[in-house]
DNA sequence: CGCCAGGCGAACA
DNA sequence: TGTTCGCATGGC
């Protein structure tokens, strides 16, 4: 087992692992154990920044500072919100909340089937595709791990093996999706160039994906911090406290969405999100 | 038991 | 453009 520490400050493990943006993570005492590329890898808290361990470390150290995008100017990105009290109670209530750079197609085929689950029941459809498809993967802690099914994987399993992994009507979306990168029509590797709109467009071209699933893997796998997911959360707190009066046309929501909240948007949208799912509720 | 869940796609007015 | 509906499955 290899050790190493990041020197990082305001990054909570326990609020950006559990945001419902990765649905894999899982914590262990105190840690947190998860696969970066096909590799186990544990987390922990330390009063300097974040341990990592790993079975083999070579890229290893390289790739989970990708993951958890450990070069991003947090306090810059914080800067440029608008500065109202909506997202001043988010920021104060979800301190070191970040976002992370996941794996394009574990990130995709995550959201696809997200579509009208709960975060727990996406866990666990995430985790029986993982199980029945995934391969063995060498484990530094009490947990079997399996890695996150290959594309070309999942577009040859039959649909009906698919449904076994309880994601019901999911199942010839997913597949779908799969078909279409696997054969090349669409490639996710070609997205990382494109602008933010051009890259949209091609993974709408998925079954499957409509404009807040495509948004979600432009913010959480590409980077993307102009992409602001709008789902039944965000758009409760959107309506409630940005539009009290009455209800905004999608156009003009839209617009409203593009200029008010900055370049860093995706961002401020993550704290709404987590602001009013866990902080503000009782349940979930 | 009924209700709802980080939506999408198709079929309408 | 703006609704409405069906789509599996599981937790409460």
């Amino acid at each position: 087992m290899f050790r190493q520490q990041f020197e990082v400050r305001d990054y909570s493990l326990d609020e950006t692992l559990a945001s419902g943006q990765a649905f894999r993570w899982k914590k262990s005492g105190e840690s947190w154990e998860g696969t970066i590329r096909n590799q186990w890898i544990r987390l922990t808290q330390k009063p300097g920044g974040i341990e990592a361990e790993m079975i083999e470390h070579p890229q290893g150290w390289k790739h989970a500072r990708h993951y958890l995008q450990l070069e991003v100017d947090y306090p810059g990105v914080i800067a440029s919100f608008p500065k109202d009290e909506h997202l001043m109670s988010a920021l104060q209530a979800c301190q070191g909340l970040r976002l992370l750079r996941q794996e394009p197609w574990e990130c995709l085929a995550s959201f696809i089937l997200s579509s009208t689950k709960q975060i727990v029941q996406i866990q666990q459809i995430v985790q029986a595709l993982c199980d029945g498809h995934g391969e063995q993967l060498a484990s530094g802690g009490e947990r079997k791990w399996r890695s996150f099914p290959e594309v070309e994987r999942v577009a040859e399993v039959a649909e009906e093996e698919l449904r076994r992994c309880k994601m019901g009507f999911r199942a010839p979306y997913l597949k779908g999706s799969a078909e279409l990168i696997a054969r090349g029509d669409v490639d996710l590797k070609k997205l990382e160039v494109l602008p933010t709109p051009e890259a949209r467009e091609e993974l709408l071209k998925l079954p499957g994906v409509g404009r807040k699933i495509a948004d979600c893997v432009l913010l959480f796998a590409y980077g993307r911090q102009d992409a602001f997911p709008v789902d039944v959360w965000v758009m409760r707190i959107l309506r409630e406290r940005y539009f009290p009066k009455r209800k905004p046309s999608a156009a003009r929501l839209q617009r409203f969405i593009d200029t008010y909240f900055g370049i860093n948007r995706g961002y401020a949208q993550q704290f709404l999100f987590q602001y009013i799912r866990t902080k503000e509720r009782t349940n979930s």
